[in-house]
RNA sequence: GAUUUGGUAGCUCAGCUGGUAGAGCAUAACACUUUUAAUGUUGGGGUCCUGGGUUCGAAUCCCAGCCAGAUCACCA
């Protein structure tokens, strides 16, 4: 593996090799002690200098400045950079400057983690520094980080750009472009926030199962698996709110769940095919309380990540303190398009999106048609935080029918931006309803729309013991995330989203060639050469192969055994 | 899935109407005791994404494929 390097990387590992035969281990599995970070030491050093007197730090080389018997290097840790000032005479102050002169010019390298100690000071041009007087090598770069460089104004010289590989090795887009991590960091505190508000009101963060018998709980394509011991198909969960629903059940009176979901769809700069959502149930609630809940806790998170609950997003500014714009489906579709929807049935519906110039397609019914209006003509002008609420009853199952409307149920959603953020009922707890709900997604099914709700026996019987009045709410926290940190894109506030497999360079086996009887680690060097086949190997030369080897082996600095020429020619053999 | 843009050194990118590859940073060597995008001098470093085709000759033109981005469609 070692090989298919170049001159950097065999230079490290040549360092490495260095650096061990005098005496240092390039790994050292000791503890090394730390008591300050970078943003301590930029924010207090200046107001109080006597406690940064004999400091102990540890972090990435991220420059290098060397001059003569003077040096500076920034070091990076998880709160930022700081330079640090080593002088020769002061890291190596006997006869033996090796430590300065070997191991900090020549061994070391960008990328690689020290600790230092010594006192931080002041530069003469300004910049607050630590004056090096003890240095230890924590762990050894063997591969060079891209350079990001930066000049005072911020200004990005060479930036490491390429969305590919900054999402791919996200380690180093992360070392390289520190400013991301807020986004995580924030992503963190929305979490956090919201899972603190809920505690503090009694709810219980619980667990239900990722593998699930049954994908129900929502309309999507789930992923299917298999287990061994039983034999039988799993599903990644496409939802969890049946099981949380199970628990209101049980008896508890409010659960919540941040977890995965799994949605076997496309993707874009909205949609990664795992995602988290954050469910809550509350019994002897109802949506009209939900929405006041919902605003209170956006709030809460807005001023976690902001200090503010207006937060700039693109070009508009987002107020996440409430109340929201309510407006009903129908509401929004007649202030929109004009057109008063309320009473068409379905083959009126279907007449009005061609009207309005709408895709549709035979297997959508009355519930799909209204919702395709409603996305094609409402969403978009959805900006500030607005509920769209009472919905057609073919379009969700799960919720409660209407107090005083016929035809729609009790559930509203939350757009921002033009996008879904929240969803919520009042759950249908009336089990002989819900089965028949359930009952004309299966009609559904069968009319072709995949993406009809399953049947949930287990969740029908669970009903029919008696699940108290409750209210429930799903977040999508991504979207959420992205919101409160201003990113376009589902890929930007991940850590990892999901790629293609890299594309592997087409090498034939290893095993290819040492079924020839060819060393495994002379296979790279073979195929550096240009030999990637054994066909193309045996075509060659073998006297001049055999000294090709030899001027590689010179080349790349190679610390491995030559092979024997009789060897060698047994491969052509 | 459709359209479109891109893939050249470790990183960011040039490379015209086809003539066998360049810069900056990084890296190596030398100089330099307070620099900060350090500087100066001198080097090394490339399967020009992959596979075909056209041509005397392809990074460049054509076709197919792979990966990524953007837009659209689908999907909450």
């Amino acid at each position: 593996m070692s090989i298919g390097l170049f001159e950097q990387e065999i230079l490290r590992r040549e360092a490495m090799a260095e650096l061990r035969k005098l005496g240092i281990d390039p790994y050292p599995p000791e503890a090394f002690e730390v008591n300050v970070n970078a943003q301590d030491i930029k924010d207090n050093y200046e107001r109080d200098k006597t406690s940064y007197k004999n400091i102990s730090f540890a972090g990435r080389i991220m420059s290098r400045r060397i001059m003569g018997s003077a040096s500076f290097a920034e070091l990076q840790d998880s709160t930022g950079r700081i330079q640090a000032y080593i002088n020769r005479d002061e890291i190596c102050p006997g006869e033996d400057k090796t430590l300065y002169n070997t191991v900090f010019k020549k061994l070391l390298d960008i990328g690689d983690f020290i600790g230092v100690k010594g006192y931080v000071f002041t530069t003469k041009t300004g910049e607050i520094s630590i004056h090096v007087s003890e240095m230890t090598i924590l762990s050894k770069s063997l591969k060079p980080l891209p350079i990001v460089k930066r000049d005072d104004e911020g200004h990005v010289y060479d930036g490491f750009t390429d969305p590919e590989m900054r999402y791919r090795q996200r380690y180093v887009d992360l070392t390289v472009n520190p400013e991301f991590k807020h986004i995580f960091m924030n992503r963190s505190k929305v979490i956090n926030t919201m899972r603190n508000y809920f505690d503090s009101q009694g709810w219980m963060e619980v667990e239900t199962p990722i593998l699930q018998p049954v994908h129900g709980g929502a309309a999507a394509r789930p992923f299917e698996t298999h287990h061994n011991t039983l034999d039988m198909p799993l599903f990644l969960r496409i939802a969890n709110e049946l099981y949380l629903k199970r628990l209101i059940v049980a008896g508890f009176d409010g659960v919540y769940e941040f977890g995965k979901m799994f949605r076997n769809e496309g993707m874009d700069r909205t949609h990664n095919p795992e995602f988290t959502a954050m469910e809550i149930y509350v019994a002897y609630k109802d949506y009209i309380w939900m929405m006041a809940m919902v605003e209170e806790c956006l709030e809460k998170v807005a001023l976690a990540v902001h200090g503010s609950s207006k937060v700039k997003v693109a070009d508009q500014e987002i107020e996440f303190a409430g109340p929201y714009e309510k407006l009903s489906m129908y509401d929004s579709i007649k202030k929109y398009t004009g057109i008063d929807v309320s009473a068409m049935d379905e083959s009126a519906l279907r007449q009005t999106c061609k009207d309005l110039k709408i895709e549709i397609d035979p297997t959508m019914g009355r519930g799909k048609l209204i919702d395709e209006i409603f996305s094609k003509k409402v969403e978009e002008h959805l900006i500030q935080p607005t509920y769209i609420t009472d919905y057609p009853i073919e379009m969700t199952p799960l919720a409660k029918k209407h107090r005083s409307k016929e035809g729609l149920v009790e559930r509203f959603e939350l757009f921002v931006m033009g996008k879904e953020i929240a969803n919520a009922y009042t759950e249908l707890n009336d089990p002989i309803d819900q089965r028949e709900r359930l009952e004309d997604q299966l009609l559904l099914a069968g009319r072709g729309d995949e993406e009809a709700m399953a049947m949930d026996e287990d969740f029908l019987r669970a009903l029919e013991y008696g699940m108290p009045p409750t209210s429930g709410l799903g977040i999508g926290i991504d979207r959420l995330v992205m919101l409160m940190t201003n990113q376009s894109t589902i890929q930007e506030v991940l850590f990892f989203p999901q790629m293609r497999p890299e594309k592997k360079a087409k090498l034939p086996s290893l095993e290819d060639f040492i079924a020839i009887g060819v060393p495994a680690e002379w296979v790279p060097v073979i195929q550096k050469m240009g030999f990637n086949t054994v066909e193309e190997l045996k075509a060659a030369n073998p006297n001049k192969v055999f000294n090709d080897l030899g001027g590689m082996r010179k080349k790349m600095k190679l610390e491995i055994t030559m092979p024997q020429k009789e060897v060698v020619m047994e491969w052509f053999s």
